[in-house]
DNA sequence: GTCGATGCAAATTTTTTGCAGATGA
DNA sequence: TCATCTGCAAAAAATTTGCATCGAC
């Protein structure tokens, strides 16, 4: 795997009375190879690795990365959420309605709006954690000329 | 109902060679009266008028109030798309991450964002889409002052 | 009378839960 | 050892589909 540094999660784990398994190392792995990735398409990945490992241990192993900070999910589309590596989670997710397509884009594009919100409603936003919807620049030019 | 204007939805409909039922006015005047409602809220309303109708039925009829353009939905938390009348929905969502409150807001304090994203992706944004999340003012002001 | 719409039941899909056996520390 | 984890099966929850009947036009 990459580096999942956050510090050192297996000491973490164990020093909140949590077990280092097989399948949690994996599910760990899963999330950090595929990047935004499902509950069901991160079960296919490990079950590469360990045919054997169930979907109710993906569940509760994402949930329980979660709740240790090492993983975090977003909103992208009406689907599951899907999961990624929580410190690497630095760019807005564009989704474009027509093609589905992800662009990935820099945070601080949304500065000012962060900033007006937090101004006139004292909200503290995270726009990381629901897509951007609209349509994406290849899509909007197709709608512009019809066919051709 | 209050208006759901849309010049003449009725005589739309006939015209599209879709029948106008009483189901058909009641889930368009539920959507009207409950904004933001889920399917199932929709057929708990509903069923206070006609208690007969049936949950197959208020999923396809919004399908189809969509497609007529006279509905749209968005989603507001991690659970079921919420449905609205189409032109009332001028507004962003707030969804507060600690007591799941919506607030709205105008959508023109996103256009500093909305440009960017045209300038620099070419992205057409339809901030309405997807709720904005993140922490709403009391929340946060909870969180700063730990208890007392 | 016709053909689309509805109600109902069953099938899907996604996620959660109970529990007995397996295993990490 | 022994409490935590896992796999499995069943339960829940949300949505979709097939089909016979009903009803809008």
């Amino acid at each position: 795997m990459a580096n999942t540094d956050t510090t050192d999660w297996k000491a973490d784990l164990r020093e909140r009375g949590y077990r280092l398994t097989p399948q949690r190392q994996l599910v760990l792995e899963a999330v950090d190879v595929l990047d935004h990735a499902t509950p069901d398409e991160i079960l296919v990945h490990v079950r590469r690795t360990a045919s054997g490992v169930n979907i109710s241990t993906v569940y509760r192993t994402l949930e329980l990365l979660e709740e240790l900070g090492l993983v975090s999910h977003a909103h992208l589309g009406h689907g599951a959420p899907t999961y990624h590596l929580a410190g690497r989670h630095t760019h807005l997710h564009l989704v474009c309605r027509d093609c589905d397509r992800v662009t990935e884009t820099d945070t601080a594009i949304a500065a000012p709006l962060i900033d007006s919100l937090r101004a006139q409603h004292g909200f503290d936003t995270d726009l990381k954690h629901f897509a951007i919807f609209g349509r994406c620049g290849d899509c909007t030019a197709k709608a512009e000329h019809p066919q051709s």
